[in-house]
DNA sequence: ATATCTGTAACAAGTATAGTTACAGAGCCG
DNA sequence: CGGCTCTGTAACTATACTTGTTACAGATAT
C-alpha cells in the first residue's frame, strides 16, 4: 500500500458530494463508498477545504459539502490540492560536481520535470467533476 | 529515500554513455558520477539492456555503451524502460460496488490514467538524448 | 591462470502511504 | 445546560517501495 491513490479517492469523494447537491455528507458515509477509514477521508477532507473546493461543518448534523458547482471544479485543481508528488523524482544525492554531466544533468532533468508537470495539468484541466458524474451516470464525455 | 529517481538516474547514465561514444563505461565510473553505488547502476543499466538502448560486455575491460545513436532514443523510451509507475495510482482497495460512484470510479479513473500517461509519453517523446547533451553542453534546446 | 568487469541475490536502512485508535472541540437539540 | 454527533488531528502500526551495501558466480581479455 505505497502507491500513492489520494488523487483517485480525491476525485472519489468529489463525486459523492458532488451528486448530494447542498446536503452535508459524513465522513463514514464517504468512507463506506470509498472502503476505508472515517479518518483516511476526513485527512483528504482537510487538504480539499485547504483548496477551498469543499466546506466541512463540525458538530451535530455536520459533514462536507463541495464549496463550488462540479462543473467549475477541474481535475487539475484536484490534482494539485492533494499532496502527489512530481512525475518523476530528481536525484535522491546531488551528482558529482566534478564530472561535467552530473554539474549539468540537474538542471536540465528540473526544467523537464517542470514541463511535464505543467502538461499533465493541462490535460487534466480539460476535465472537471461535472465530466466525471456523467461518465459515471453512463453519458459519453 | 522512497521516490523514484530512476528515470533521473537512467537519462543521467545514457548522456555518458552518449557521450563515451564507442567506447565501454564500467559502471563504477557511471557511479561516481550519478554518486550512488556501482550495483544501484547495474540494475538500472540490465533495465536498459532489456529495452535494447545499451549494450553491456562481461569480463575484463567490459562496461557498457550506446546501442543507438542519442539522436534515435527518446525520452519516452527512456521513461518507458525503467520501472516507474503511474502518474497517480487507482484505489488500493476496490470502492463498494453499493454504490453507484464506488461501482463505477474505477473504470473512469482508469481511462483517466491511460490519457495523462499518453500525454507524458507524448511529452516526452518530443525529446532524445541528443537534445539532453545539447542542453548540458549549453546549447538551448 | 589471473585480473577485471558484469549480473544478480540477499539483506539492511530509510521513508511514504494507509489503517487504526483515541480524544479534544464544535455545534445542534431537547 | 447536558448529551449527542460530528470534524480535526495526533500518535502509533503495518506494509511496501526505493536505495545502499556486501558477496559471489560467471564471462572475458591478457
Amino acid at each position: 500500500m505505497a502507491a500513492n491513490s489520494q488523487f483517485a479517492m480525491a476525485v472519489h469523494i468529489l463525486t459523492m458530494l458532488a451528486r448530494s447537491g447542498d446536503t452535508n455528507v459524513k465522513s463514514e458515509c464517504i468512507a463506506a463508498s470509498v472502503n476505508t477509514n472515517a479518518v483516511v477521508i476526513r485527512r483528504l477532507l482537510g487538504q480539499l477545504s485547504a483548496a477551498k473546493l469543499v466546506i466541512s461543518q463540525t458538530g451535530a448534523f455536520g459533514g462536507t459539502r463541495l464549496a463550488r458547482c462540479p462543473s467549475e471544479i477541474s481535475l487539475c485543481e484536484i490534482y494539485k490540492a492533494v499532496s502527489c508528488g512530481e512525475v518523476f523524482a530528481l536525484h535522491a544525492k546531488s551528482p558529482s560536481q566534478d564530472c561535467p554531466v552530473g554539474k549539468n544533468i540537474e538542471a536540465v532533468l528540473c526544467n523537464l520535470q517542470k514541463e511535464i508537470d505543467k502538461s499533465v495539468g493541462e490535460k487534466l484541466g480539460q476535465y472537471n467533476l461535472q465530466n466525471v458524474i456523467e461518465q459515471i451516470e453512463g453519458v459519453p464525455i
